[in-house]
DNA sequence: ATCGCAAATGATAATGATTATCATTTGTAT
DNA sequence: ATACAAATGATAATCATTATCATTTGCGAT
């Protein structure tokens, strides 16, 4: 007789984390129920621990580094390594994409370039390399008017 | 009276270093000649403080992360963030470079394509982004003879 | 609904990379 | 040779992340 919030998302994500191979349990519940509602695609442990901790639905930070590994590994999310040496992950919506970070507010663009993808294949296989993965991020000002600096 | 070693080549450093707006230290002029004279061209703070002390050329640690910070800023070297967290710098020729790093051997080779280079820079210019910088690494497997696993 | 147990969690210690502190040493201009 | 700011080195501190381990929980079998 625990089973009190909106059942029919919370189902969702059971299902979704089963498929994942995961057992649904609450911290993975709440872990993924903010990345499918956060404003920002990308956050890192200590975002995601806190936005948990600011909403009530506390969950361990150690657990929140393990789930997002477990996300990570399941394809159920992305992990990407900005500058700053601190970990990012997004929700993995299938389709490859690369990123263009602000350095000024930190707000991320996604953006795809084919012809981006087939040089760089080329440039692997040319060498004899077979690309097994890849990361492409552009640094830079967005010039936004809500944007700080400038 | 202490000018013991190659004079010829440490005055070429002493320069080097002036120039950057370094005063000459011996410590500086150790990094300095270890990335002109290693055989690999990317080293972390870690694996310079390393081959320092198997020369005997001892360099504290702390001094090493700060000579090659500001390197980085003087704009001797450049610094990479690949995967795994540490840091790795090469020596700063001038000619921007995207690298490809093999995830089983640790092998890095540089490649440049002007294609990719101009694909970038209109993806973030069609977006309103002034570019300040960018990096693009590729993991795959070398294939080469002499790498481990295959 | 209840049991049992492997799996998951949470608090915290441990680790690895990097930076800060501060007393001592070293370039360098005088 | 002198003086002093800058650099160094040993070490403590910090930050992100992982490991440990006692306790709790999801879930299949009853």
């Amino acid at each position: 007789m625990l089973k009190i919030s909106n059942q029919g998302d919370d189902m969702k994500k059971t299902d979704h984390l089963k498929n994942a191979g995961l057992k649904s349990t609450l911290p993975r519940i709440k872990v993924l129920s903010l990345f499918e509602s956060a404003e920002q695609r990308h956050m890192s442990a200590e975002d995601i621990y806190k936005l948990l901790l600011s909403t009530g639905d506390d969950v361990g930070l150690a657990t929140v580094y393990r789930i997002l590994t477990q996300f990570e590994q399941a394809g159920l999310l992305v992990r990407h390594f900005f500058e700053g040496g601190k970990s990012v992950f997004e929700l993995n919506q299938g389709k490859h994409h690369d990123h263009i970070v602000c350095l000024q507010c930190g707000q991320v663009e996604e953006f795809y370039d084919q012809a981006i993808e087939e040089r760089q294949e080329k440039a692997a296989t040319e060498r004899g390399f077979s690309i097994r993965d890849h990361s492409l991020y552009i640094y830079a000002d967005c010039n936004k008017e809500n944007c700080p600096h400038r």
